[in-house]
RNA sequence: GGCCCGUUGGUCUAGCGGUGAGGACGCCGCCCUCUCAAGGCGGAAAUCACGGGUUCGAAUCCCGUACGGGCUACCA
């Protein structure tokens, strides 16, 4: 079994590209099969190299491995079409040979003037095959006085309805009748999409055809290129369109489409797939969490859904964050140092250096964070020099009855420890209640927004410890003195 | 307009003629607890889009309607 992934790079890797070629992928790992990676460059206004690299790499970065294609020789290179040329217009002389094109002399202005008149009219707006039966004289004549033309597939008189198996929705009918005669070259005698996809896959020997459904309705007239081509037609399978929040095709509008905007949000590559690979197709009726051997070792067209699902941020939040509880302790501090650095709290360098610190630290934040780019505010407080105090929890906690003493015996508790870890602390800020007689809320709370600023905060023995003894009493000591008295 | 596809709690889904319509996210409550989380337990939430059939029996099969989406380009 061959299948391909054919992303255009007129952008990013979308998250229902991504999906695409998971299942693509999926289908040929189970089955033992190739998966070929073509990029569909046609489109010269929008292709950029740029792009293109960006979802190889996307593809890497979501361990999705390619048989073929760019960067992986196979027996049916090139793999971007705009260095296919030759295979198109290859192609292209056979159907001209056999007449199954025809050329097309009508202006895209004409046509579109048409296409109105025969809307409004209701009905069909295909093309009207002005130029289907042009004899050679004419043809010959209009060339030679400059006249460019497109070629257009000819619709075979007399073509029963088209019928195709879909390997999710099961069998398709179009009728041959409401297709229309088709361009397949341009004027400039480059292919149109449904022509050069179909020439590939034929080429490719791409055995199933497994894209979005935005294709469903080209899927007859790729047949009929097929046919005219005389290649085995593969099976198709649509998958449904993967939407924002409000039914509408997800895009930037809804805020992170593609994959690299995921990656950059702190999204792990394996929670990705697992997400997406569940939106749209299903184990069984309790399997949330699949990781990829089995997904591959069980996907199957059959159980995709045919409906299109809604892309839900917060059960990918969920399921990331599962996914980043699973991480060991230096698995996670080496996925979170890149944030680190990014956010300018850390430089490369004292990444290296701190690793011990690092390692502390990973399991306090690995509990109580869903992306990674979240560890940036949770951690602020063990970098600056110093912590502005939240007016709220200021006035909620510090100003409270019993705060300033609270702050002044941890400080001396504190003072007096020589061991600096947080079973230390703990024993150390426990004997506070019980010398004071002050409530131990009240303690911890005034020591974590002193230290902290804030009222939420990472777990506070664990804090103080990672902050170290001097900058933790150097914090107590200041919001103590701004307490007066 | 024409052709095509889809419709189970807010969301992702299981279901493929007989179920108390199951699971997950989210939400609510309780427990745990130095805050927040994580974790555990429990709960609310679906007249299976609607209307007709077929059948002893329909979320499941058929038809229609509504709504949503796609294609209808010398875009992909």
């Amino acid at each position: 079994m061959r299948v391909r992934f054919a992303p255009s790079p007129t952008g990013r890797l979308h998250i229902g590209g991504a999906r695409t070629a998971i299942y693509n992928w999926a289908f040929a790992r189970r089955h033992g099969g190739a998966l070929v990676l073509r990029i569909d460059d046609t489109d010269p206004e929008r292709s950029t190299e740029e792009n293109t690299r960006a979802i190889l790499s996307s593809l890497k970065w979501l361990g999705i491995d390619w048989d073929e294609g760019p960067e992986v020789d196979g027996g049916c290179g090139p793999y971007f079409q705009t260095q296919r040329t030759a295979t198109y217009t290859a192609a292209l002389t056979r159907l001209q040979e056999a007449g199954a094109v025809y050329p097309c002399f009508c202006s895209p202005e004409a046509l579109a003037v048409k296409r109105e008149a025969a809307r409004t009219a209701g009905g069909f707006s295909g093309y009207d095959r002005t130029c289907c039966d042009l004899d050679a004289p004419t043809i010959a004549a209009r060339t030679a006085a400059g006249k460019s033309h497109a070629w257009r597939l000819r619709v075979p008189d007399g073509r029963g309805d088209i019928v195709f198996t879909d390997a999710v929705r099961g069998e398709s009918v179009f009728r041959a009748d409401a297709m229309d005669d088709f361009v397949v070259a341009r004027s400039d005698g480059s292919p149109t999409y449904n022509f050069a996809t179909v020439v590939d896959d034929g080429e490719m020997e791409i055995t199933h055809v497994i894209r979005g459904d935005d294709h469903l309705s080209n899927t007859p007239r790729q047949i009929l290129v097929f046919e005219a081509l005389g290649m085995a037609v593969p099976t198709f399978a649509h998958l449904s369109m993967i939407w924002g929040p409000d039914g509408k095709r997800l895009s930037k509008r809804h805020g992170a489409a593609s994959v690299e905007d995921y990656r950059d949000l702190g999204y792990l590559p394996e929670a990705l797939v697992n997400y997406l690979a569940l939106l749209g197709w299903s184990l069984d009726d309790k399997t949330t969490m699949i990781d990829r051997d089995s997904l591959v070792a069980n996907f199957s067209l059959e159980r995709v859904s045919l409906n299109p699902a809604v892309f839900d941020a917060e059960k990918l939040d969920w399921m990331n964050g599962m996914y980043l509880r699973e991480l060991s302790p230096g698995e996670f501090a080496d996925r979170m140092a890149p944030h680190l650095v990014d956010a300018g709290l850390l430089s490369a360098e004292e990444v290296a250096e701190k690793q011990a610190w690092l390692l502390e630290l990973a399991p306090l934040l690995a509990e109580r964070v869903k992306r990674l780019d979240e560890v940036v505010p949770m951690v602020a407080f063990l970098f600056a020099d110093s912590v502005t105090i939240d007016e709220d929890a200021r006035v909620k906690v510090l100003e409270k009855e019993g705060a300033a003493a609270a702050l002044d015996a941890t400080h001396e508790a504190l003072g007096a420890l020589a061991d600096f870890s947080p079973t230390a602390i703990e024993a150390a800020l426990r004997s506070v209640p019980e010398s004071t007689g002050i409530k131990a809320k009240i303690v911890f709370q005034s020591v974590r927004v002193a230290v902290t600023g804030s009222t939420v905060s990472l777990p506070l023995f664990e804090s103080l410890s990672l902050l170290g003894k001097d900058r933790s009493l150097e914090r107590i000591q200041a919001a103590r003195s701004s307490l007066g008295d």
